[in-house]
DNA sequence: ATGGTGGGTGTCCCA
């Protein structure tokens, strides 16, 4: 069983390359982000071309998600209690006996924006929805972009980043609180080295310098933890022509 | 401190 996440900023632009890699990569569950596409418009029959069933919430230029499954999603959930948001950034559904959380972490832009304050109040949301979550569903991933670094291995340059967005105390917390309800940071389970990214920058030549972040995660409970047998970081899409400035990542149960 | 690049939209917003 393999279950992968990818911001493919703009499923319309990354339709190819999301069909090359299902067919290299063969998941058998996939969360995108950034898909940027309207309900409507979704590419249900090329995913379907593919072997995949679909579930997505989608708005009109920015944010959107979507599951992609072999089997097919079930019990969908697109709005959590206590955030009454436009923004289409969380879905949950249930493939066989794994429940799947995928979120589209807000970015923030700056500490002290308005924005920066929304990126804090949502995860306090999700903390309270995941935890909920668990409970139903021991075998529960939480996967997705959360745009928060979780400590200095997953920043090139720590020190120059400092506490900045991505890295503030407030936004790791609010990570911690998310991994606290009873989940793992699946990459950390395999390997402890640093400048391992999921994400680099489209400009100054970012990706060939390794200049990036790991804020690209698959996070898993318990039940979950003790059949995984790999979490990795596929660069190889992020080399392609015209790529999401995200690589996908993997995580494979013994399932 | 700024701007570099890219996507979607529309002559700017967001990342």
């Amino acid at each position: 069983m393999k279950i992968a996440s990818w911001n493919v900023n703009s499923l319309k632009v990354r339709l190819p390359h999301l069909q090359q890699w299902l067919a290299e990569a063969q998941p058998d569950i996939v969360a995108l982000q950034e898909t940027k596409t309207v309900d409507e418009k979704f590419p249900v029959d090329e995913i379907a071309a593919m072997g995949y069933r679909a579930v997505f919430s989608g708005q009109k230029t920015y944010n959107g998600v979507a599951i992609l499954a072999r089997d097919e999603p079930v019990d969908a959930v697109t709005d959590i209690e206590g955030l009454d948001d436009p923004q289409r950034r969380i879905l949950a559904a249930t493939v066989g006996d794994i429940r799947v959380v995928n979120l589209y972490v807000v970015n923030g832009k700056a500490l002290g924006d308005e924005k920066y304050a929304y990126k804090l109040h949502w995860l306090a949301k999700v903390r309270d929805f995941l935890a909920e979550e668990i409970a139903r569903h021991p075998k529960l991933v939480v996967l997705g972009d959360f745009n928060i670094c979780r400590d200095d291995r997953d920043v090139y340059d720590p020190v120059a980043w400092g506490e900045d967005i991505f890295c503030s105390p407030p936004e790791r917390a609010a990570l911690q609180a998310l991994l606290d309800v009873g989940l793992h940071d699946s990459f950390r389970l395999f390997t402890e080295d640093a400048g391992l990214f999921s994400w680099w920058d489209y400009r100054q030549a970012a990706f060939r310098r390794n200049m990036g972040l790991r804020i690209d995660l698959i996070l898993i409970s318990d039940a979950l933890k003790s059949v995984a047998t790999s979490s990795i970081i596929d660069k190889a899409p992020r080399k392609w022509e015209q790529p999401s400035d995200h690589a996908p990542v993997a995580l494979e149960l013994n399932l």
